[in-house]
DNA sequence: GTACCTATTGACCAAACGGTCTAAATAGAC
DNA sequence: GTCTATTTAGACCGTTTGGTCAATAGGTAC
């Protein structure tokens, strides 16, 4: 009764109040996970009433999948541009390539690693709809780099599953940990060297 | 109405109301964490009414603690009495002891790590807590360590809490990562090696 | 037998949850 | 001036939450 509505708030108004949803809940979602991360507190830290997130986004698993899928299609978009400029190339640089895309992309945005290695606990409506529609079509064009490689004599025959595995784990393991691991030695490594 | 209370269960009469709950919380609790796993929940995994888990316990909370001391108390005392029979040893011996155990330990349980990396992203009053009563202790007695092995010169002069830090995460996580790991890999690696 | 203690239960409660809905206000587009 | 999209406010709903409480059953001690 006090403060009637407005619609372009007067204070942080540069950021669209959208936008400062989706970054309050990335952070949230991060730091407590899916189901420890209330409607209404997400509302209160992006500075928003809470039926407005709704307005937006239908619903909290609605937000969740906005901020998982926005980074992911980021992510998505770039690794085919820059493949896309190296079709010529073979296999081996091709992959390699792509994992340093990956590696670079977990430094910038560790919190998308956080939310999933948080997600990746149970088979969940939203575990799936991330494999299907995000995972699953990245792995298997990687598979398929791996899988010409292995033709060809130019990559070891392994499993290609087991082998993107293991660089999803060796790769984003320690970008996940690097606020720590920056606080132990002087400063992150760059991702060249890592390479 | 149908089937009347009795003292002990004739179903897995075998384990304590009480052991399971403990068993069902550090199975909870490591792979959903605190804020995701609800008291109905918890009691039904266990196979038990909800009210007893809060008689045994008194709350989430009480369980919480409950898990995560009964673990620590444990390996508090295994590495007590383990430098206690090392007392006359040199520091840069006793500081490989404890950091052999901590390993070993972190292979044992790994659910305990994954636990405090759960609890590690928030400041809650568990997390003072924990690092009160445990952590806190704990750091104390091995930075002591590291401390007289650096007047001695044979530790080299590092901040004893970064060089706790540091083997803490290089030691716990891939404990942490095993089953990940493991499934890539033919088996686990011996903790004799990986020392 | 009865008194007592511990373990266990189900009914109950206030609060918080995600979500729906309506009313109203503002800004910009046409 | 009207229309539409965005935003706030807040009442409301059914469900679920952590937690309290009185009752009771079983075993033990006397």
């Amino acid at each position: 009764m006090v403060n009637p509505a407005r619609a372009p708030r007067p204070d942080e108004a540069t950021e669209g109040a959208r936008a400062r949803v989706l970054r309050g809940a990335l952070e949230l979602f991060s730091s407590k996970g899916f189901e420890g991360s209330g409607l209404r507190e997400l509302a209160t830290v992006a500075g928003v009433n809470h039926s407005l997130v709704l307005y937006h986004f239908g619903s909290m698993e609605g937000v969740w999948k906005a901020v998982v899928g926005e980074l992911l299609d980021d992510y998505q978009r770039r690794v085919r541009e820059r493949l896309a400029g190296l079709s010529a190339l073979d296999p081996v640089t091709r992959l390699k390539v792509t994992i340093e895309d990956f590696i670079r992309f977990s430094m910038e945005k560790p919190e998308l690693h956080r939310i999933m290695t948080l997600e990746a606990r149970r088979r969940t409506e939203r575990l799936t709809w991330l494999v299907d529609t995000y995972l699953k079509p990245m792995f298997e064009e990687t598979a398929a780099i791996i899988a010409r490689g292995q033709a060809e004599g130019t990559i070891r025959p392994f499993d290609p599953a087991l082998l993107y595995y293991a660089f999803i784990g060796l790769g984003a393991t320690p970008a996940a940990f690097a606020p720590e691991i920056e606080a132990v030695t002087g400063r992150r490594t760059r991702n060249e060297a890592t390479v």
